[in-house]
DNA sequence: CTGAAATACTCAGTGCGCTGACTATCGGTC
DNA sequence: GACCGATAGTCAGCGCACTGAGTATTTCAG
């Protein structure tokens, strides 16, 4: 009986919140295009020729995830990569017409969806919703790589 | 600039918060057990004997990564699957005296990376954390199936 | 007792997400 | 102007997570 409940585990929430919303997003937005598709959709909207590690950087996703990301797009049409002429590591990221399109479709869907999923809380629940996640979010994202966490064992 | 605000999508900043807990959880907790792993070890030892659709239930998890996830601690030896000699399809599942070492130690471990992610947080603002992701988890985890949703097209 | 539906699990395919190792380019220093 | 470190992107490998299709077993209707 030394188990423990997963109810006050902060990950084990955030996974199964995550789930749910994943498959609620595949029934009321789209089964094409997947959140963080549409994650790198908005950012390029707000703003064009970004290039990649940027537009990672701007929606959370590491190097080689937002690689794979953009690739997907790429393939559907919906941006395309050019080389920045002035460095030639880069890639600079646009939105094709199709992808502005998409875009503007899903944003309604979207706002739809969030309804639907925040349909439990009332107004002031969703800000403090927000907030809340938003801090820890931001909190945790801060904490990479300070001298080696896994020293203090047990 | 039709962009959105992805600070008030709450997939988004699910995502995030997963995200953010994956990277503490392995510099905290482990590198070799994940935290849908500890998830499965803390369903075993709170009801030995399970059958695989059952811990997946328990954790959240479907028929399929459950499978992956339960064969991956068993190739650790952390559990053992073993067929119910009553019912042919289903297996039953155990920790072994090395998973229940490994759950005692992560659970420890687990604690004090919880106490760090939740640190931004007050004491009544976790319990409302844990309350309103919980609500919200609990609703969409019950919307599955209903009459097609994408029934309503804009 | 036999055939059909239900159930537990497996397998293939797709996508997200990370790390670590690698390539190519750029930028600055000597 | 040649090296050296930093940076952008790619690739292989692992793990989570879902769907859809398929297998084996059980259960229930007749």
């Amino acid at each position: 009986m030394a188990a423990v409940d997963l109810a006050t585990h902060p990950g084990h929430l955030a996974r199964r919140l995550q789930q749910a919303h994943y498959l609620l997003w595949n029934t009321m937005v789209s089964e094409e295009i997947t959140s963080p598709q549409f994650a790198v959709l908005n950012a390029l909207v707000a703003e064009p020729g970004l290039d990649q590690r940027t537009v990672g950087e701007r929606v959370g996703l590491d190097r080689s995830t937002i690689a794979e990301v953009i690739s997907r797009l790429d393939r559907r049409g919906l941006l395309h990569k050019e080389r920045d002429p002035r460095d030639g590591r880069r890639f600079l990221l646009r939105l094709t017409d199709e992808g502005l399109r998409t875009h503007r479709k899903l944003t309604v869907r979207t706002a739809r969806m969030n309804q639907v999923f925040l349909a439990p809380l009332s107004a002031e629940e969703r800000t403090v919703f927000f907030d809340l996640i938003g801090r820890v979010a931001d909190a945790a994202e801060g904490l990479r790589d300070p001298a080696g966490p896994l020293a203090a064992q047990g």
